[in-house]
RNA sequence: GCACCCAUAGCUCAGGUGGACAGAGCAGCGGCCUUCUAAGCCGCAGGUCGUUGGUUCGAGUCCAACUGGGUGCACCA
């Protein structure tokens, strides 16, 4: 469909010369496949939309000469219409070529993408999801469009909190349960499976926190605690290795379950410590750094209409996250000379992020329009906040693993014969989940509710998954090669956002998708490509998500009323709509696969 | 107090650069398994797009004010 959006854009671009030319895929497919809104060409010319549409449509039609297309004028709008055969050999050339679907190629331009970024010795909420998979999402978009990628995770590996979990550790573990792996008295209540180190360590954290309340002078502990380990104490860089290796022994579990994966981890805050004096030093050097209050070290942002200043370095000389960020964003321009790079960060951190590319952006004018904050906006419980410290958290894990636990339910009721019944839970229940997240704009808060996120029917990534598995059953039938076509080969996938399939032949009779239903199906299929180049332009899969319930909605309703086996069915008509179906679980496949969630064959 | 974000059907949400009658799902009601998986399909019902002005040939979409909610505002990240 892009090489003939391509010739409609010439042909009009030579009749309306001068002018922007826009063309819009119709919000219904019976109107047309393509279509150029004329209000802005008629008020160039001085006649009505309409008039314009219909002349336009008169002296085109013979230009195009591209078989089995038409111009039709309607009102104001001239739209290219397809013949039924003509769309579905387009449609089906595309998909079936065995080159991925509406990528891109290799464009030479580089993106890194900083998610996740959890703190070390906290567990994963279901606030991580957000900022992991939407960080996910635009990976596999940016590389499926051409773009090198670059993923890193930002992990919260040092700063104050860390002092406090030193301090903590001292306090109450290192006599008593020096390596984390018995429970302290007031853990006995925690069920098996969240008996782990990081477990026990995050209990320690926010122990610390309610005893703080009471005892401010544990403040200063920390604090003390922190400057140690900047100061290089054997005994800190000890325990904080420590208790970083058992926070990413857990992370990577649940990474593997997301199917997420980082080029390296070894860029966290920590990393960026030894860099801190030479940012100071670059900021003094350009007659940024000021003193504030208490001894603090600032910069004042107040002449780009910042009005508060940012702290680089805090009063008792120790680090602060803000002079992190600022060597992480220096260090990046030395290491990866990226194009652009894009922050997938909580909301709450707009300001900051906004002083970090201010400031930057002062000291070298290079990064202006590299730095992309992706903000999004905070999951909340119905009763208000999440809050680690006080313990009203809904942990990442148990949301994954009670949809999963739902899914397996519903197998052994509708499908219990089904071979590989945990991995297909597995695969649907993190389908559902990952789906619900990339469904809905990012910038908006959303409101953890238990049968919201794990939802099975409807709107869902099991509905999308459903269409597959019913396509894949219906090949299976089919036998021959047909099982084959619609399955990629061995692939590392991951590292390149391409499903990879077999090239397969259009057939040469299509009538037998005459019918609206498949008609239908094949204009949606005909809009993923679009919706994964807004996906990229708004930073989020949202677009994808949606055209892929439109993929799985249409294909349902193709599905029930146009018999693909059937055998009273002409084997061209049986031909053209298996082709159709191997299209469609390819388009679904690579789709959900952008969004990071895998197809089952069978559910 | 100041700044930013959000407000669309009973509920949860879609509505790329303003444009064809505002679309889904859930919940509700009514149909459909002797044919390829009913996690599905079809139908009905449900909306003065928070309010009031403005820009425009045209506003859910842009601007202003207001109302309600969220977030942030120097030594946490």
């Amino acid at each position: 469909m892009d090489r003939i959006r391509k010739v409609f854009e010439h042909a009009l671009a030579a009749h309306l010369p001068g002018q922007d030319i826009v063309i819009e895929r119709p919000k219904n497919g019976s109107l047309g496949d393509l279509t150029f809104p004329c209000f802005h060409a008629a008020k160039a010319s001085g006649n009505s939309p309409a008039q314009v549409a219909t002349e336009l449509a008169s002296q085109l039609n013979l230009a195009l000469a591209i078989e089995g297309v038409k111009l039709i004028a309607a009102g104001p709008y001239l739209n290219l219409k397809l013949q039924p055969e003509a769309r579905a050999g387009e449609v089906l050339g595309g998909l079936l070529s065995g080159k991925p679907y509406g990528a891109h190629e290799k464009n030479g331009q580089k993106v890194i993408v900083e998610y996740s970024s959890p703190n070390i010795a906290k567990l994963f909420t279901i606030g991580h999801l957000r900022s992991t998979m939407i960080g996910h999402n635009l990976v596999q978009v940016h590389r499926f469009l051409g773009y090198d990628v670059v993923r890193l995770n930002h992990l919260g590996d040092w700063g104050t909190q860390f002092g406090t979990l030193l301090a903590a550790y001292k306090a109450w573990a290192e006599t008593s349960n020096p390596d984390l792996t018995h429970d302290f008295d007031w853990a006995a209540e925690i069920p098996e499976k969240r008996r782990t180190p990081l477990f026990r360590l995050f209990q320690l954290y926010v122990r610390f926190h309610d005893e703080e309340k009471e005892n401010p002078d544990m403040r200063e502990d920390a604090r003390r605690w922190f400057r140690e380990l900047e100061q290089g104490s054997v005994e800190a860089r000890r325990l904080w290795k420590w208790f970083r290796d058992i926070s990413l022994t857990e992370f990577q579990r649940i990474y593997d379950r997301l199917g997420v994966s980082f080029d390296t981890l070894e860029q966290g805050e920590a990393f960026y410590e030894p860099m801190l004096g030479a940012v100071l030093q670059r900021l003094s050097d350009h007659g940024l750094l000021k003193e504030g209050e208490g001894g603090a070290k600032i910069v004042d942002l107040s002449d780009v209409g910042i009005e508060t200043p940012m702290v680089v370095q805090k009063g008792d000389g120790a680090s602060i996250y803000a002079s992190r960020d600022l060597a992480q964003v220096t260090y990046r321009k030395e290491a990866y000379l990226f194009d652009r790079c894009i922050y997938v960060i909580g909301g709450e951190q707009i300001l900051h992020m906004k002083q970090i590319f201010a400031c930057m952006e002062k000291l070298d004018p290079w990064f202006k329009g590299r730095l992309t904050h992706t903000p999004f906006g905070l999951v909340r419980l119905p009763e208000g906040k999440m809050s680690t410290r006080k313990g009203n958290v809904i942990f990442l894990e148990d949301v994954l693993d009670e949809a999963a636990e739902r899914v397996a339910a519903i197998i052994q009721e509708k499908n219990p014969d089904l071979a590989n019944q945990s991995a297909v839970a597995e695969m649907l229940g993190m389908g559902a989940v990952i789906f619900f997240n990339a469904m809905n704009d990012r910038i908006k808060p959303i409101t953890f509710e238990w049968d919201r996120v794990i939802a099975l029917d409807g709107d869902t990534g099991p509905y999308v998954q459903y269409a597959h598995a019913r396509i894949c059953s219906v090949l299976r039938k089919a036998g021959g090669a047909w099982p084959a076509m619609a399955t990629p080969g061995l692939h590392d996938s991951r590292e390149t956002a391409m499903v990879p399939f077999p090239p397969c032949d259009t057939p040469s009779d299509l009538k037998g998708l005459d019918a609206p239903e498949a008609q239908n199906l094949l204009f949606e299929l005909a809009g993923l490509p679009s919706a994964v180049r807004v996906a990229r332009e708004q930073l989020m899969a949202t677009s994808i998500a949606r055209q892929l319930l439109a993929i799985a909605r249409s294909f349902s309703g193709f599905y029930t009323n146009c018999p693909i086996l059937a055998a009273d069915n002409a084997p061209e008509v049986r031909e053209a709509r298996l082709a159709l179906c191997v299209a469609t679980a390819r388009a679904l496949r690579q789709g959900l696969f952008l969004i990071g969630i895998e197809a089952p064959e069978e559910m």
